[in-house]
DNA sequence: GTCTATATTCGGATAGAC
DNA sequence: GTCTATCCGAATATAGAC
């Protein structure tokens, strides 16, 4: 018997945590647990994280991560959240441009940098491949109000009307996905989207903007 | 007991089935395999798929299953080629138009269709979401094929180069996409679909085709 | 080629003490 | 909130008889 838990004069109780430490505290946890999650992610597809792992990671044994969330879809609802957050306030961290369709072009540019960085976030956000996940209302909160900016600055530029926002929307997903899928982490189809937007959702009358490094579309005889 | 078995004068010896009559019995059970496959992923979604499941709907035990795959991944394999092997058979099975870009429109109208009619089997040709799956050379023949058709769609159309490609392909890629997310087995945006090929990718001198049914991009104040 | 039986591993989730 | 212990189910895959 070593004398490691000899009695030593200060008592047990600690001075109790103040109920707002607690729950920063727990929501570093939380934090730290999610950020474990999309490294696992990363590695073992989406679907493929186990609580285990995953509980291994951030020093808990694998039932503990119940006090923090109620279920693996609900892990997933979290790390759905955290995605949708991360997307916003990047853009929000920009500093603005003054011309609408430059900053139009400037968050199209986010966007497909955001999705080629990490596909399996891309993944999570954009595309439905966990069966039975559903973000909840909750974890929407940040991706309406990503939408909201977004049909802002489209409207900024003069791109108005439901079918117009639809079809800019889509061919940016075709952007971020075909990014994820043929060139992560490269810059080639960031500026293809910087060509998408200057040809097909502007208004034809404002003159082509100066910009030597990029090429206007041609559609014939295209270089390379 | 019954007289069932009761010795009948034919002999025990079936008259042996040749052996390409076997051969095709084997393939006939496998493409039925398949088939049950997609119906089950569909249902469970595309990692959902469980090997007992799918035995019980071939009316077989689950371990009979490896008479015909080595391995779940295999499965997903012979999935993949088939499903592409439908995109191509589509694609061909249509009476080639003779102006390049209506073929070219319809081609993309084919893809979109294609995408939207069946969420998993997007998923697994067009995305990657199967942790380890990677199709084998044999599996991607028909996507080779698909995609060398649509090169000469294209260049029969005028677009040409790597750059216009590729574009092409996101563009069309998240049109499907979004076809698949928003309104599945909806024709909307097929319709967008070939408003985008129209004026993104054909020669501007041609002549705008006269289709009253299909608006002309406007990007100012575009009704609805 | 198909079966029965089983190996093996791993998954998410719960109970209850501390 | 964290632990230990455990449940229970499900998964893919293999062995070996017929």
């Amino acid at each position: 018997m070593s004398d490691r838990f000899a009695p030593t004069g200060r008592p047990h109780q600690r001075p109790t945590a103040s109920p707002d430490r607690r729950a920063r505290r727990r929501a570093a946890k939380r934090a730290r647990i999610v950020a474990e999650a999309w490294s696992l992610a990363r590695r073992d597809g989406l679907a493929g994280i186990s609580l285990r792992d995953l509980a291994d990671r951030v020093d808990l044994q694998q039932p503990s991560l119940y006090a923090y969330f109620e279920s693996k879809l609900d892990l997933y609802g979290s790390m759905f959240e955290d995605g949708q957050r991360q997307l916003l306030e990047r853009c929000l961290a920009r500093e603005p441009l003054a011309d609408a369709r430059d900053e139009l072009v400037a968050i199209v540019e986010d966007l497909v940098r955001f999705s080629s960085e990490d596909v399996v976030r891309h993944q999570l956000l954009f595309q439905r491949t966990i069966p039975g996940f559903e973000p909840s209302d909750a974890a929407m909160e940040p991706a309406r109000r990503f939408l909201e900016l977004m049909t802002d600055r489209l409207r900024a530029a003069g791109v108005e009307g439901q079918s117009e926002v639809d079809l800019f929307s889509a061919i940016v997903a075709g952007l971020a996905h075909q990014q994820v899928a043929n060139d992560p982490g490269g810059d080639r189809w960031v500026v293809l989207a910087r060509r998408v937007v200057e040809t097909l959702f502007t208004d034809a009358d404002r003159p082509p903007p100066n910009r030597p490094d990029i090429e206007r579309p041609t559609t014939q005889g295209a270089p390379q």
